[in-house]
DNA sequence: CTAAAATGTTACCGACCGGTAACATAGGGG
DNA sequence: CCCCTATGTTACCGGTCGGTAACATTTTAG
């Protein structure tokens, strides 16, 4: 640890702001923003402001918006790949149990959410560009989280992992879109149902 | 049918264009442009040049952009709830040749797309206001086709509809997202395989 | 042929947006 | 204390976009 005569860690802000570090407030704010209008639907300008700082300052930290939104998109990302390294640790060497608890997770998630689907979704829908830093970031996110429940299918004694695994997936993915129709809740728990059927029985759905 | 003398029953345009009338000729080329490059990403001009015309033009059949966005909807809405209807034709009191052939024409349509997702679901994200008109229009299709999925099960015989209606549509939806990471090939075959193991049994995955 | 309707052309408006420059202010460390 | 750095403020630029007006042109109908 370290002292805290100078500085604790992070910097330490102004007057009455927050005592969290500008960077992660931008950060913040412009989730928030990104998520609920949109990424194409807000400024940088409403940004800024949100973060209770202004446009010269963000830029200060930001080359451009671009890299903003892709810095958003990384630490979606990381939160994801941490919350898979937990997910582990509590279960190690339990790859049912694994599973299990993803799909109880995500239940959680989305009865927390309420219309404006997934934000990974709706960045991949918002920027076209197949070029864009974020999207690299997404793509690569998502097949190293397929390899990982391909695996855990593997390991966990699926006959066809593949085929499972894209089972899961689907369900997954698919829950967010579907929720805003049938309702998060019920989705949330037919989806934790499946998943225990799935892996309790230890074989692909409906194999006889 | 009509005589050819003065016009063919669709208006006649000018020169060497289309024959095409050109209120559909704005829509197929907004879809596209939509499709490909974002709602948001493409300006009524570019549309316009593309349908082979002009802003003035469109703005004569289109009040404003949203209106244009929310027809295309529409367009796209009504498309899927003719295919229920020719399903629904073909396999006539046979609710399992109903589900199975959904999942074969939605797997034919993924093999057919590469990237960039489905159209209503990219739509969805990029519209965050929820008053868009489009938003409605897109809702209640979703909750059509998921009332119908549910009748579907029911007379299908499926214990408990509720639960493999919510699997088919989170299936059949999550195959879009999937599809830019596994491949649509294969998540098309998987998604064509767990449908009809589900269906021949007649029951839910994993049901012991 | 002629008049009316449809379409094309050009120019423009106001709003917004991403991004930058220049300068002012404040705070912290020596 | 003073200097240096981080932050705030303001104004501005160039570009794009949705939408409209005014007028020219073409097509169609009678």
């Amino acid at each position: 640890m370290q002292t805290d005569i100078h500085n604790n860690g992070l910097k330490r802000k102004k007057k009455g702001r927050s005592t969290i570090p500008i960077r992660e407030r931008i950060l913040v704010a412009a989730g928030d923003l990104f998520h609920k209008q949109g990424i194409r639907g807000v400024g940088v300008e409403a940004i800024a402001e949100a973060a209770q700082t202004n446009k010269m300052t963000l830029y200060r930290y930001f080359a451009s918006k671009d890299e903003l939104i892709t810095e958003w998109v990384r630490g979606i990302v990381a939160h994801k790949e941490e919350d898979w390294k937990d997910l582990n640790a509590r279960h190690r060497g339990d790859p049912q149990g694994q599973l299990q608890d993803w799909s109880r997770r995500m239940a959680a998630k989305l009865r927390a959410m309420e219309e404006r689907g997934s934000a990974l979704g709706n960045a991949f829908a918002e920027l076209p560009d197949p070029n864009h830093p974020a999207r690299h970031v997404m793509k690569e996110h998502k097949l190293r989280e397929h390899k990982r429940v391909v695996r855990l299918c593997k390991s966990a004694g699926f006959p066809d992992p593949a085929f499972s695994a894209d089972l899961f997936s689907m369900l997954l993915e698919g829950a967010h879109s579907c929720g805003t129709c049938v309702g998060m809740r019920q989705i949330g728990e037919h989806l934790v149902q499946v998943v225990d059927l799935m892996v309790e029985n230890n074989r692909q759905p409906a194999a006889r």
